[in-house]
DNA sequence: TAGAAAGCTGAAAATGACTTGCAATTGAGA
DNA sequence: TCTCAATTGCAAGTCATTTTCAGCTTTCTA
């Protein structure tokens, strides 16, 4: 249906890989979500599903998906990587509460200027970056107690 | 002897706390370190010098040691926590070689001059953050052709 | 300064995210 | 349809970090 869909079809079998349904599905399932993402949260959703796409074909695909510019990893929380759709998406940076986990995505040119401005300084090639800003969000600074919590 | 290990121990009685020679001990090894650290490299140089202190006593330390703002988090890589000591440095980012691992610091004025501004512009509490830039390093953006995937 | 309660410590077991081995299944070219 | 390498689900394995627990210090008090 979907161009992306099918430009991800060419992707796999350009690499010489078998374009199966698992695969498909994943990328599906991924590309209905807008927010930030983790393998757990992912699986759970496609298992709602009914479907039976193990973690480990997630844990597989994923590389692939990198690899592809489908989506990226953004940032790393408690211990698990968090993914997005790369899609209609500008690097921007992520907010993360302490206290209740909540992550806020936040856009700001001076940024990408910075960032820009540096690989030219340098002789590196930049290929992404991650800037992480952890402190505390509106609700929690006001010394509400959490019911979120982790 | 130092004003530091002096204030740790302040520090450490001030929430109730025992001052040990553990903590006492892995203080000043990080202060000893002037690069970036993690658990492991931490406790095999400790080990050479004939410590007998655990890796779990270290794992418990950090926390200590971040709260009291004598060390801070700066990277995970390889699915690790690196680490450096608080004094005399400035919040800045990092720079990761994503075929080497070679880690490389930068500072950039506008880099703390963007947060606090972002800081300023929101409700928002900050407290620490991560830029890590992921790329390669001048000698490994030469070309040298590596069929050594990633 | 002894004695006891509260904290700590090392060693080992547990956790939890992610990876890998393997036998059965499936995609894709012939 | 046949063939076979790639892929999958499941279970076992890794590995950094956390937790359990019994013995050991630090502190406080009498
Ligand atoms: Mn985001
Ligand atoms: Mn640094
Ligand atoms: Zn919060
Ligand atoms: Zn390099």
């Amino acid at each position: 249906m979907d161009a992306l869909i099918e430009g991800f079809k060419q992707f796999i079998k350009k690499r010489g890989l078998k374009y199966t349904s698992e695969r498909e599905e994943i990328l599906r399932e991924i590309l209905s979500t807008k927010d930030h993402f983790d393998v757990d949260t992912l699986y759970l959703q496609l298992k709602s599903k009914n479907s039976k796409i193990s973690k480990a074909s997630i844990y597989r695909t994923i590389p692939l998906l990198i690899e592809g510019g489908y989506i990226q990893e953004v940032y790393k929380k408690g211990g698990q990587s968090y993914y997005e759709v790369t899609l209609n998406k500008r690097p921007h940076l992520h907010f993360i509460c302490i206290k209740c986990s909540e992550v806020k995505e936040a856009y700001d040119p001076r940024l990408n200027e910075l960032i820009d401005d540096l690989e030219r300084a340098s002789n590196y090639r930049f290929l992404t970056f991650h800037l992480e800003i952890f402190g505390l969000c509106p609700s929690c600074r006001e010394g509400k107690v959490s019911h979120e919590t982790q």
